[in-house]
DNA sequence: TATCCTTTGAAGTGA
DNA sequence: TCACTTCAAAGGATA
């Protein structure tokens, strides 16, 4: 049944332009890189994608970011006036037809100084998702006990969303209602093509949106670190991991 | 009810 | 520095 959407996903994305250069054939795809130091498809190694960035008007690629923060370089205070123009509506020089006013992820909360927004930044959840309710009586817990329930109950900083994330959350209405899939592996596979078949302005789009929420994340969240959320969920083992990949990379070959 | 699937990108980990 | 791993979202499928 799962094989079978698969498929019909497969399918449908046959119909879609491929990335250029790509489907001449309807062959499954060589697997789409996944490895953080493979630079997005079709961008030149030593030509990321980000020297869309690099002029007029220079902007920090990513990674300079991350180097940055790695350096733990004194934070400047990001300019977000732009990115709070793109929150109240209007995508500045991005001719876009998303309402970034009322994208979920870029909503602020009133965390943010002087923010009159009352709804919490969503990159906040609660531990469980629901919220607890009952008392406990604390005095039969040890200390240990309560400090781990104590952790366990602080919310949850979700990591800021990357661009690829930020355009999938755009688009899957869209590929929803053109396929009418529901199964989000499908419809991801999809969307995972439409990416690849952007072109470069497109993608760099998204890339200043990841960028901008990644600057926003850190001012909300100074400590924050992707490594506090490492083990929080369980994921299979690595074997099966390795083996499905595996698979993949034996299928794709 | 929890986890898997599936995608890309950012960031963490360990050698 | 490099390869590998985890987690972000989503919701149907599955155990």
């Amino acid at each position: 049944m799962y094989k079978e959407t698969v498929y019909s996903a497969f399918n449908l994305l046959m119909h879609y332009p491929p990335p250029s250069g790509a489907g001449q054939h309807p062959q499954p795809q060589p697997p789409l890189h996944n490895k953080a130091s493979q630079p997005p498809h079709g961008i030149p190694q030593l030509s990321p994608l980000y020297e869309h960035f690099s002029s007029p008007h220079p902007t920090p690629a990513p990674a300079d970011i991350s180097q940055k923060q790695g350096a733990h370089r004194p934070l400047q205070t990001p300019d977000l006036s732009g990115f709070y123009s793109l929150t109240s509506g209007s995508m500045g020089q991005l001719p876009h037809t998303v309402s970034w006013f009322t994208h979920p992820s870029l909503m602020l909360g009133s965390s943010v100084p002087g923010h009159p927004a009352a709804i919490p930044h969503p990159a906040i959840v609660p531990p469980s998702g629901k919220q607890e309710l009952q008392p406990y009586d604390r005095s039969l817990k040890t200390q240990a006990e309560s400090k781990a329930e104590k952790e366990a109950k602080k919310p949850t900083i979700k990591k800021p969303l990357n661009a690829f994330m930020l355009y999938m959350k755009e688009m899957r209405a869209k590929v929803i209602a053109e396929c009418t899939l529901k199964e989000s592996a499908a419809i991801n596979q999809i969307l995972g093509r439409r990416w690849h078949a952007l072109s470069r302005e497109e993608q760099a789009k998204y890339y200043e949106l990841a960028r901008k929420e990644r600057q926003l994340h850190m001012q909300l969240y100074p400590g924050w670190s992707a490594r506090d959320n490492y083990g929080k969920k369980k994921r299979r083992s690595r074997e099966k991991h390795q083996e499905s990949t595996t698979d993949n990379s034996l299928h794709y070959s």
